[in-house]
DNA sequence: CAACTCCCGTGACATTAATCACCAAAGGGA
DNA sequence: TCCCTTTGGTGATTAATGTCACGGGAGTTG
């Protein structure tokens, strides 16, 4: 469990206040890791604050593509869950817990009401939105304008930036899944990288050393 | 001129006494058809409101890549210029005038002032990104799971939609531009639909017969 | 140990898209 | 009129990626 205290040390920027108010009306919850956060079409009535862990938030297509949008770790918030809370709306994404995560559900109708109260909490949503929104552009011109050895590279980094670690727990479905490619193309461009010497393969890792 | 009761229309959410403010407070600024109000690389210091005509938002690549993103129309708000206004960071990003176009600045700092005061105005901006988040989404889609002929369907939708006609005038080259391929691919991909007797190919414009 | 599963490597081939090289039609200006 | 630019059509070729088929090693389970 963690206490107020530290929820102060993982959201620096809502104020004591705010916190009190936070802790009290907020529900806890706790994902193991593997388990589903959100499923297309499903109605979102809360957003979700990360205290601990980390989930992955990736678009699932129709014919059962999947597509990496980004990471949600301790201090941030799920923007997509506040677009669909408060657009009342559903949308085709996913959310998986990676890790063992511990969160906090604040439903829609409290974030509406917190929005026009407290002046920390309104700056900490309108900065979620605008640090999704730079990561997802940025998602969008690797896919736009890169092809996929460079797509690799990008996502590898991330991954290393993300779990800062230089050795990957992933396999090479995994990766193809998240870009929404195939096995043999990834593991034919991860052979590539490693005769470069950018990355040294292991079985069930992949260890990163210059990218 | 666009006058103060026309622009309560523009923009119904707001309320009459904040649109007071906004009209003693903001600039107005006219772009003719074809200028370039963001480019690359810029600094971005105000915010923009679109009272008339039509905006384009593109993403640019290093190499001289293009990728449509959006259009801002009259009662929308940029939400990139607000990402890069607020988080006082530059972005790849254009903006293109594609029709006469009446525009309201809005300098970051009375953003922010704002926002701590008038709720309806708190509301819009949030909006605006939810709205942004939620086309951006779906371009994504369409680059990350679609093949070019399906791409290409999607983008004549939009432009139909946003320009309300079924006829475009827009040249191969441009669309070519706009989805980051090349002329020969689209030429013949429209083909392909005119021949299937979704479209109709004239010079210098695409009539649109059900797509 | 035998059978089985999961992860990975690899060759062959198909498909999609980009690129190159031309040509033709339409219209504009000298 | 004659040139010149813009727009668009088309075939040939190449590059990137997806798909199929198969095999092999490492761990796991009965």
């Amino acid at each position: 469990m963690i206490h107020e205290k530290h929820i102060n040390a993982i959201f620096p920027t809502l104020d004591a206040g705010f916190i009190e108010v936070l802790e009290s009306e907020a529900d806890r919850k706790h994902f193991e890791s593997g388990s589903i956060l959100i499923k297309p079409n499903q109605f979102i009535r809360s957003t979700i604050l990360v205290l601990e862990g980390l989930i992955k938030v990736y678009r699932q297509d129709d014919d059962g593509g999947e597509f990496f949008l980004y990471h949600i770790g301790p201090g941030q918030a799920c923007a997509l869950s506040m677009v669909c809370a408060m657009g009342a709306k559903t949308s085709q994404i996913s959310a998986q817990a990676v890790a063992d995560t511990e969160v906090m559900m604040i439903p829609i109708e409290k974030m509406e009401q917190w929005t026009s109260k407290y002046k920390s909490w309104n700056h900490f949503i309108i900065d979620s939105y605008r640090q999704r929104f730079e990561e997802l552009l940025q998602t969008l011109d690797s896919v736009a304008f890169r092809n996929m050895d460079e797509r690799l590279e990008f996502y590898l980094k991330r991954m290393q930036n993300k779990f800062q670690s230089n050795v990957l727990y992933i396999t090479h479905q995994q990766i193809a899944q998240d870009l929404n490619s195939s096995r043999e193309v990834i593991s034919r461009l991860l052979k590539k990288l490693s005769e470069r010497g950018n990355i040294i393969l292991h079985r069930f890792n992949i260890e990163i050393l210059k990218l």
